[in-house]
DNA sequence: TGGAAACCCTGTAGCCGCTGCAGAGTCAAG
DNA sequence: CTTGACTCTGCAGCGGCTACAGGGTTTCCA
């Protein structure tokens, strides 16, 4: 198949596509006598496994690392796992980062439930204040 | 004082405090007859209300128009609120979307509790099914 | 006074994961 | 034979920095 099919069946734009190429996620494809890059479903199942990947907010290194694993299946896959683990703490991390953020922002909101002038607004003035006395985040 | 003062007394490296004059978030500082930039203590304060925004995880286009809103203190402030509220929104958001991520990466991880080898790993072959049979998130 | 060290300048390139575009080539249908 | 759909390469841009290289300026101390 061409690269039009193989962006439609997996959903993926063309340019990304090409870009995984590039970046070593999907091997270079052979061509054509016209120099169009052709696809079979083993690219397929590759960028569908990639994009899933993605989609759990993996980085494209880390998509490299499993894709090896997957195609030398003999070896040990304790890395797997530690990889996997390491990418669960990085987004709970972020979680509890977020939801700290989240407080903070519902806090300075309350300072202005009225809207007047910007002279007088509690969120500016609330953002000045706390960039004055800084703390830790 | 000049740039380096500026930058130990708000704990911004000076490349980030010249990238914020280039974007529009400080004024183009006066020079000396040495072309050395030259701040106040205006400008100190400026950029610690630039550099809290960017803690609470604005962008430099939001943090743009709240500083606008802050040189301009007549201005009814009812756009700061919404501004926020957007922010807030947004916050929630990527909360959600993480705790989602989350809950499927311990899925994910469950399916290999021992370390075997990568033909027989549950989470590359937990993968590898996931992008077969994709489902929206 | 001289020279080293510390500071500052501009400009450019890289990070990540795309996305978009220009300008050209290829192929299939009518 | 022409039109239009498809594909190619290469480059630039997003955001928010960060890290140089290769220069100029200032400060300090001997």
């Amino acid at each position: 198949m061409k690269i039009g099919e193989l962006a439609r069946i997996t959903g993926t734009p063309i340019e990304t596509i090409r870009y995984y190429e590039r970046s070593g996620v999907l091997p270079e494809a052979p061509r054509t006598e016209g120099n169009y890059r052709v696809y079979t479903d083993a690219h397929a199942e590759r960028l569908s496994f990639a994009r899933h990947c993605r989609s759990l907010d993996m980085t494209l290194a880390e998509i490299r690392m499993l894709l090896q694993f997957k195609d030398a299946p003999q070896t040990h896959c304790g890395a797997v796992n530690a990889l996997l683990d390491q990418h669960i703490g990085q987004v709970a991390q972020r979680i509890r980062e977020l939801r700290q953020l989240e407080k903070q922002l519902k806090g300075l909101r309350e300072q202005c439930q009225t809207a007047q002038d910007a002279a007088h607004c509690g969120i500016l003035s609330g953002l000045t204040q706390a960039a004055r006395h800084p703390h830790k985040h």
